[in-house]
DNA sequence: GGAATTACATACCTATGAGTATGGTTCTTC
DNA sequence: GAAGAACCATACTCATAGGTATGTAATTCC
């Protein structure tokens, strides 16, 4: 029998294949519900083919979480890095944060909500080093948004209170997204803007201190 | 051998138990990994105790969220029914939701966070009903914030926006602490207090309109 | 162009876990 | 106090799924 293989260029482009299938069923299914041969049939293969690529499902799993932290440093970092007023940085760091989450949805949720992390956590010292290495990443990452946030306290120009404390419903206004949002087919580019933005001028007047701005009159 | 059973008094208590300790698992392990044989031993019984009462796994899961939205239907909706501005109402309203999902952090993760629900969308009809159910009582509970928000709107304290839309961060800036928030010994009453009105009054914020208050200068 | 390696498919092993069948013990009811 | 019901443990069945072992076509390397 002749066999073809479609032939991913790379080993990486393969394993990415794999990833993104195994996300989003995670996403839908969650971790555990998920079998490997239901990722293999998504891509029209067989666990052959993944376990020539993963050792384990939970090696899937663990790629999935760098794939995430990977992108999201990738898209906000430059901006953190910008010299800018915290008021004018932060906006810009949450829009492309919560713009890689609906983009890149089935990798992302799998990653903010950490879907059954306490399963590996219970499994003992196997997956320590993994699971260390993979909250590192997550504590840098809100480390990114901590910093803009106090240094935006300090300025005044955000509410008081300890960036931890404040970071917390910054990102939940946000990434609950990754629980209530689903994509519609009669939703167009500019409809995902417009939620992305109010939701993101949401968490910003979370933190703004109210300006006392005179009434800009009725509109 | 001489067997005592605790004897949970009626019907209905030896179901919260069983409830309860699932919700615990399912919070930590989610549904589909956690084994019915786990939620027994953590009840320091066997699988045939559980299956005295419950005919399948799933049925524990509906009334785990059942048990939720009744829990925060008692809370909130009374609340919801007094005589009190938008502004004023909310906060009271938000604070009872917050309380009780740190209090009953199990219970209501599972609810709040629809843990693994298209498991059972995928199922087809054999759960239709229940889900609709279900899905129904999310929706009213829902439904008395974006009442008061949109009346809050309607009054201009609230900032112009759909309900719909502006309920999702409201709820999200909340919501977050399901996947965030981890009990610390450390942690007392008061403390809880402090966290729950950080993320209510930060939520407020989201929704109020600039008032151009006075500078309380500085403290 | 033959050998080794890559890239899978197929077949198999095994443990787990949902659900059932059955049996024994306590409680209730008459 | 006997009969039934309620309550629960034990023993069993069976399907699923993670992982392994093996076979085989394509590719790469010498």
């Amino acid at each position: 029998m002749v066999m073809q293989y479609p032939a991913p260029a790379n080993e990486n482009d393969a394993k990415d294949d794999i990833v993104r299938a195994a996300a989003e069923l995670f996403m839908n299914y969650g971790y555990s519900a998920t079998s490997i041969d239901a990722i293999a049939e998504k891509l029209g293969a067989t666990k052959g083919r993944i376990y020539h690529y993963y050792r384990s499902k939970s090696q899937i799993f663990f790629d999935i979480q760098r794939a995430a932290m990977t992108r999201l440093f990738e898209e906000v970092d430059p901006i953190a890095r910008a010299r800018l007023q915290p008021a004018e940085k932060l906006p810009l760091m949450a829009k492309a944060h919560l713009s890689l989450l609906i983009r890149d949805m089935p990798i992302q949720k799998v990653a903010v909500q950490g879907l059954e992390k306490y399963l590996f956590e219970a499994e003992g010292f196997r997956h320590a080093k993994t699971l260390a290495e993979i909250n590192q990443l997550r504590d840098d990452y809100e480390q990114l948004f901590a910093e803009v946030i106090d240094a935006g306290t300090r300025e005044g120009v955000f509410v008081k209170g300890s960036p931890r404390i404040l970071t917390k419903p910054f990102f939940g206004a946000m990434n609950w997204a990754t629980v209530w949002y689903r994509p519609r087919r009669t939703q167009s580019e500019d409809d995902i803007e417009m939620i992305c933005s109010s939701l993101v001028d949401f968490a910003m007047r979370g933190l703004l201190v109210d300006k006392g701005g005179l009434h800009e009159a009725g509109g």
